[in-house]
DNA sequence: TTTTTTGCAAATCGTTTGCACGCTG
DNA sequence: CAGCGTGCAAACGATTTGCAAAAAA
């Protein structure tokens, strides 16, 4: 197999446990790869794509292919351990869920910061807007898209405008 | 060239004006191509991708290339004519932008209906998000994902856990 | 006539898949 | 040892692009 679990850690962590739960529980196997790709995603504190998951566990010795880390992704996120979003771009990001509280995104048009917010008010207001509908929510995405204070002034006006008709959302 | 307005219109409708200016002011042509898909596009009266667009387009007899569609639309989007969203789905859609009103979207993850809803007071409350975190917002999406009225019940659990892992939201 | 647009087909790019082999339970 | 999981490379599907021919200004 020739993947061992990154550094000294002995134990268990909380999401290992639940991931090796999850696997138990759909009859799946708790191979190597699933295991260093977990870790690898809880080692990182912001947002990233499959491709920058991809290299970074090439860098850590690891051989993995890029199919079963879109499979293993994939697996994390059925499982609540990790979050997928677009924040605009046109293929995936996906970030460690590591409480259990959703939140959304701010994104700056100009230096693509990725700001995170809640609002238990929102989320009651969306509720309210369901209700009216008579639509039962499951899942929701807001991002608000524009320009962070440091941006703000020296933002080319042009070059936002265009990625705005572009954007994937 | 071959592409008539579909129909008996004589005079320029609204959007054509407006295009017409647009398509002026960046000193680009205007061609019976873009006006035959500024047409197809206001015929429509829901959401739509770049695939159907072009089909119907090949229907009404004009035979336009799916590359000016998306040349074209891609126009539209920037002169503000039309709006881009993703709807969940990892290819884009399009909806003509008849009043200036911008709505957001009720998914039905079951039957793919789509609801849209305004909210002053939702507005608000991002804006005041925003100004709490010194972000100048441009603009927004948000996407609310579940059951309609109809599929409450009879949606099969799953195979709506499944599309909640896959949206491209 | 000058400049932009078009259609075509090839290129991209993120993601998925079929298959033969390897590992887990 | 029976299945699942993996890597590989090919397949995919939406979108974009380079280029020569065609149309608008």
């Amino acid at each position: 197999m020739g993947i061992h679990n990154a550094g000294s850690r002995k134990s268990h962590t909380k999401e290992e446990l639940r991931f090796e739960g999850f696997l138990r529980g759909k009859k799946l196997k708790l191979t190597g790869e699933r295991m260093a790709i977990l870790n690898a995603v809880f080692l990182r504190n912001s947002h990233f794509d499959a491709e920058a998951l991809h290299a970074s566990l090439r860098d850590k010795g690891g051989d993995i292919s890029r199919a079963t880390v879109y499979r293993t992704l994939d697996l994390l996120v059925q499982c609540g351990l990790v979050r997928k979003n677009s924040l605009g771009s046109s293929h995936a990001n996906y970030e460690a869920a590591r409480d259990n509280e959703h939140h959304d995104h701010l994104i700056c048009l100009n230096c693509n910061k990725v700001i995170e917010f809640y609002r238990p008010d929102l989320e009651t207001l969306q509720d309210e807007i369901c209700k009216q509908k008579a639509f039962k929510p499951m899942h929701h995405s807001l991002q608000i898209f524009g320009l962070c204070n440091e941006c703000k002034d020296k933002a080319d006006e042009s070059k936002i405008r265009n990625r705005v008709a572009q954007l994937h959302t």
